[in-house]
DNA sequence: CGTGTGCTTGACTACAGTCAATTAGTGTGG
DNA sequence: CCACACTAATTGACTGTAGTCAAGCACACG
C-alpha cells in the first residue's frame, strides 16, 4: 500500500502553466496582484496528471511545497496508531492542498487521488522568498486558507459529533451541492467522484448505513441517484433533514 | 445568552507583562529572539481576568487581537444556524488562540472561560507589523500554530468518527493527562476544569454515557474519580482501551 | 466469460441515547 | 451558619439507531 508511493516534484514537469488553465479564475493565485502571480507562475511546475488511487503524498512525507489542484477530486486521510483511517475531507480543483506539513516540516495526512487529477506544485521554500519580497501578503494568504479548512473541519466535527445518520448524509448532499455550484458545475445534477466507502468513512457510518440512506432518500423524493450520478430532488427538504425537522422524534441529548 | 459579551480588549489593562509571567518558559513569545519578544511585549495588553463563563469572543464577532492564554482554561464552540453548539477544543496555558478570525475578519468559534483565566492580547494589526520587519518570522509561526491546532481538531474527527464511546473517553482521558505533564503538573492526577456536560458534548456522548463510563473505569480500576478530581491509575489499560483490545468483540465497520 | 470489486439488501443485535427520578454539590440570602 | 434553590452528576429502565454478519447483485476489467 505505502510502496508505490511517488514524489509528485520529481517527475518530468511542464512550466508556465497559468495562461492555459481552465481554473484560473477561482485559484488561490488570481487573487494577487500581477508582479506576484508572475513570480510565483515562474517557480511554479506542473508534473504528469495523476491516477486514480495515486498519492500526492503520504504521513510523514518530508514537506516540501504546496499544491493547488487543476483538476480531478482528492480526499485526505489521517491514519492512527492501529491503522485505521478517518478522511477528513475531499479537495476539488482551485484549491491549494499541502499545508499539513507546514508546522513539523513533515506530512500529517495523506492525499490520494479519487479520480485523474492534476496539479500546480510551489516549492515552499520559494514561496516564502516571494512572500518576503511582498510584504507577507502571500503568507497572509496562506494563514487564511488553513485557517479557512480548519473551520471546515469543525463543521465536520460539528457533523460527526451531533447529527443522526440521515443527517449527516443530508448534509454531505448539500455540502456537496454547493461545492460543484462554487466551481461553476450544476448544483443539482453532479457525479460523485468518490465511492460509497469513502462517503460512509468521512461521515463516520457503516457503508451499509449509507447504501440504505441513498435509497430511502430517494424514496422519499429527495434525490434521485443512481450509482455515483446524484440528482437533487429536494433541497429543502435536505435542509429540513439536517435541521431535524422530518423523521427522528427528538432530538439527540447530546449537549 | 449572546448579550453579557464584552470586549475584552477594552477593558482597562496593563502592560508589560512578560518578565511575571508564569508560563513564560512555554510561551510562544519565548520562541522568537530577543528583538521580536521586545516588539511584542510592547505591543501587548494584559486585560482584567475573566471569570467562569465569561467569553472573549463569540462567533461573528470582529477579529482583532491574538490572545495568549496565561492562566485558567478555555473551551471553544461552533454553533450552528439551529443553535446546536460542538465544542471544538479545550484551551490551556501557553497555548494561542483567536485565530479563527483570520480568514473572514469575523470569528468563527465562541471562546469561553471554564475557570478564572487571563489572557495577553496582541492586537493583530501591530503583529502583523512586527511580522513585516522580521522577515515574516511571526507569519510563520502564525501558519503553524494554526496548522497545529487544525491538526488537533483531525484527531477529534478521528474520535467522533470511529471510536465507540468508552474509547472516546479513554482518549480523552489520556489526552488530557498528556497535556497536564506538558504544563508541568502531574499526568496521573490532576483536576479536570470542564464540567461532564462539556466532556460528554466535546466526544460526542450523551452525559450520563459519559458518567456511566467515569463508574465503569473505576470499576475496572483505570482511573479513580472524585467529582472532577480523577487520578490515573492504569495508563496502559486506559491505551488499551483506545486499541480496542479491551471490551467490545469486534471493531467497527466503519471503513 | 469468469473474477473481483463495489454496492445493495435483509435479519439480527447491541451500543448508546432517551426519559425519569434521585443524590450530590454549589451558591445565595436571610 | 443554616436553609433554600438551582445546577451538576448519578443511577436505573427502556428503546431505537445504526452497526454487524451474511448473502446476493451489478458492473468493470482482464
Amino acid at each position: 500500500m505505502q510502496a508505490q508511493h511517488m514524489p509528485v516534484e520529481l517527475i518530468s514537469a511542464t512550466r508556465n502553466t497559468c495562461d492555459s488553465c481552465c481554473t484560473r479564475k477561482n485559484c488561490l493565485v488570481n487573487r494577487f496582484d500581477d508582479r506576484i502571480v508572475r513570480a510565483l507562475s515562474r517557480v511554479m511546475r506542473q508534473p504528469r496528471p495523476m491516477e486514480k488511487g495515486d498519492r500526492l503524498y503520504i504521513q510523514g512525507d518530508r514537506f516540501y511545497s504546496l499544491y493547488l489542484i487543476r483538476s480531478g477530486a482528492f480526499k485526505s486521510c489521517i491514519t492512527d496508531d492501529t491503522g485505521d483511517r478517518q478522511i477528513t475531507g475531499f479537495h476539488f480543483p482551485a484549491e491549494i492542498i499541502g499545508l499539513d506539513g507546514v508546522e513539523s516540516g513533515r506530512h500529517l495526512y495523506e492525499i490520494e487521488a479519487l479520480e485523474t487529477s492534476s496539479v500546480c506544485v510551489i516549492p515552499f521554500g520559494q514561496f516564502e522568498q516571494i512572500s518576503r519580497h511582498n510584504n507577507g501578503d502571500l503568507y497572509r494568504h496562506l494563514v487564511c486558507a488553513v485557517s479557512g479548512s480548519a473551520f471546515k473541519e469543525s463543521q465536520l466535527l460539528m457533523v460527526l459529533g451531533r447529527l443522526h445518520a440521515e443527517q449527516r448524509l443530508a448534509s454531505f448532499l448539500i455540502d456537496t451541492s454547493m461545492r460543484m455550484r462554487d466551481r461553476g458545475e450544476s448544483s443539482r445534477e453532479f457525479n460523485l467522484s468518490m465511492a460509497r466507502q469513502d462517503i460512509a468513512n468521512y461521515l463516520g457510518l457503516a457503508i451499509e448505513t449509507v447504501s440504505r440512506l441513498f435509497k430511502r432518500f430517494e424514496e422519499e423524493g429527495l434525490i434521485s441517484a443512481e450509482g455515483r450520478h446524484v440528482r437533487i430532488v429536494d433541497t429543502i427538504g435536505l435542509h429540513s433533514i439536517v435541521a431535524g425537522e422530518r423523521r427522528f422524534s427528538g432530538l439527540r441529548n447530546i449537549a
